[in-house]
DNA sequence: ATAACTTATTAAATCTGTTAAATAAGTTTT
DNA sequence: AAAACTTATTTAACAGATTTAATAAGTTAT
């Protein structure tokens, strides 16, 4: 109904999530630089860290070397001004890690497994202590592997305990904070484009799993979710005459067996790749570290060129993949924390 | 270097194109209607309008019904206050259009083809004819069949005339009214997208041609072009033992054959849909016209689900590609316009 | 060491959109 | 038909960000 909001009341709003986003992004700033890249009055942004630095939100931490002129005050965000909590849940256990704007980790922790046990309120449980052991948190990102809209955990086999649940209205209800709720391949690919400082990459994460294979699919810096949050599917990829991606990879061995290492099992990940260059040509394919080694990249890459063009391939790397799911949570984190003070104050 | 630009001078820009764009999507409005839709006062959107009304760029149809109170005034935009012109560079021909802001077409004419013979300069002296025979022409889309990016032609087989040109940068400067350039594929599938008020769909526009097939993507609203702007070569995509898609297509009949028909036909774009939808999950698969029809779809539909799970399946339809793109490109050519003239005023 | 130049910061004036109150133009109720 | 209510528009006071001018704090040249 509404068209893209012109909308001239929020500007402050933005400008106080600008110079968040900018602060914690790059360690710390003058006003100048701030009045530069957010393209905000020199007067404007003056006004706005006076008032920050007088709530203990930044602080100053000096002056820079001159350039020819005055030295210019250098402002820095005050770590411990508020503190982010990220949980993952997954089949055997539960992660969870305390952070600060600058990604420090304060704390990190495991609890059991809430997926098929204790459900709902276990984990409301173990979120509450959490918090009231560290009253500074004021926002929390939660990683599921299941697909999730605007919060709501709309399909996620196996644990029915969670089918349907809108996580994030029920915490922000409860605890009164902001939260995020998001499909693990979806944070990993997040946490690998924010980690490395990319802008508008496309992207595509690939796990074999043992559950069946699955990717994570960025396009222009968005995660892709799917008309039915179908996509990333990949097993389902039509490959030889008879047999599809997870056919071909037939990954039905016993346990420890993870690394690809099979001629058959490169050529059907060639094969995917092939597919993803003539559909959507990302930048960057990644795989799980434990998964593949250079030598596999290498062969994966000989024979992706059997398929398509070799001047279309896309970079490949070995990623970890809990690092980056966890790096994920935490972006999500801090966006909807700069969001949620950038509204209040 | 520049982070999203929370530029608050440029508010009136944006409230100015807010108003050309409801006006001209809508046809006509209240004062009220905009003051709600673009969030912003109705003493600002009142100023606006008495100044566009002076400037003849909007005018009063008349009072709207009484809904209890005193009756609004209702406010058009005047169609012929400026006109756009579309142009399709195609191998045998040129096509051109004439419309103003309605969508109206004025005029509508066929030229020889530039892309092998006249190249450039041809084409230069065409536009300025018809650019001095209606001066009111003040926006200007042109489609060609090769890769843009930002209004450069980037890769255009077999046409080395306008390899690496910029069609854009060169007519801006030429013409001094705004250009916007785009691939066909991509021009259709806009306006595909746009003809039928879509918001945030994922779609994929599949043509089979002479020449190879290749597909139009556009996710979450945006088109997507690809790193290497490689995208949508889906003839690349591998598809059985030892044939790609193309290949299992094998469309190399004399001319005359477009109609898709044959089994092993309906096979290879069935194997395709399965790709997408394992891969992006679109909303919509559309096909040209006149190389499909209601038994074929419905044949594809049927062999797609031995691939995917039936809910997944996207919608499918037959679309007119002609019409397609040229509405693509006069949404391309209103937009620039719309773009340009609020930078101005 | 003083003049000339750079760069950062502050102060004052201006511009632009918002809010709130007043007015205009209708409809419905009594 | 007058009073009470609705809705649209205008007017005036206000708020917030910008621009411009003034000031502060350094550096370099002579």
């Amino acid at each position: 109904m509404d068209e893209k909001l012109a909308n001239p009341k929020s500007v402050k709003k933005m400008i106080l999530r600008g110079i968040r986003r900018n602060l914690i992004e790059f360690g710390s700033t003058t006003k100048v630089e701030l009045s530069h890249k957010l393209q905000v009055s020199f007067p404007t942004i003056s006004k706005f860290l006076t008032q920050m630095e007088k709530n203990g939100e930044i602080f100053s931490i000096g002056l820079d070397e001159s350039s020819g002129g005055r030295r210019a005050k250098r402002f820095m965000y005050n770590p411990e001004y508020m503190l982010g909590l990220a949980i993952f849940l997954e089949r055997s256990e539960t992660n969870y890690t305390i952070f600060n704007c600058l990604g420090e980790i304060k704390h990190q922790g495991k609890l059991p497994s809430v997926l098929r046990d204790g459900g709902l309120p276990e984990l409301t449980t173990y979120i509450s202590k959490i918090i009231n052991a560290n009253p500074k948190i004021s926002s929390m990102a939660i990683g599921v592997p299941g697909a999730v809209e605007n919060g709501r955990i709309f399909h996620i086999p196996g644990y029915d305990q969670f089918q349907n649940i809108d996580l994030k209205g029920y915490y922000e209800e409860h605890f009164s904070i902001p939260v995020a709720v998001e499909n693990d391949m979806n944070a990993a690919i997040l946490g690998y484009y924010k980690n490395r400082n990319l802008k508008d990459q496309s992207l595509v994460y690939l796990y074999s799993g043992k559950n069946g294979p699955g990717a994570g699919i960025m396009l222009n810096g968005n995660v892709v979710r799917g008309s039915t949050f179908f996509s990333g599917e990949v097993q389902f990829v039509p490959q030889y005459n008879d047999r599809n991606f997870q056919q071909a990879l037939n990954r039905e061995h016993g346990p420890g067996k993870e690394m690809i290492s099979e001629e058959y099992e490169v050529d059907a990940i060639s094969r995917l790749v092939a597919s993803f260059v003539a559909i959507i040509n990302p930048h960057g394919f990644i795989f799980c570290k434990d998964e593949v080694d250079e030598t596999i990249i290498e062969k994966i890459k000989a024979v992706s060129q059997k398929y398509v063009p070799v001047e279309h391939l896309p970079e490949f790397e070995a990623s970890d993949w809990e690092q980056d799911y966890l790096f994920g949570l935490q972006t999500l984190c801090l966006d909807v924390m700069i969001d949620e003070i950038s509204n209040i104050s």
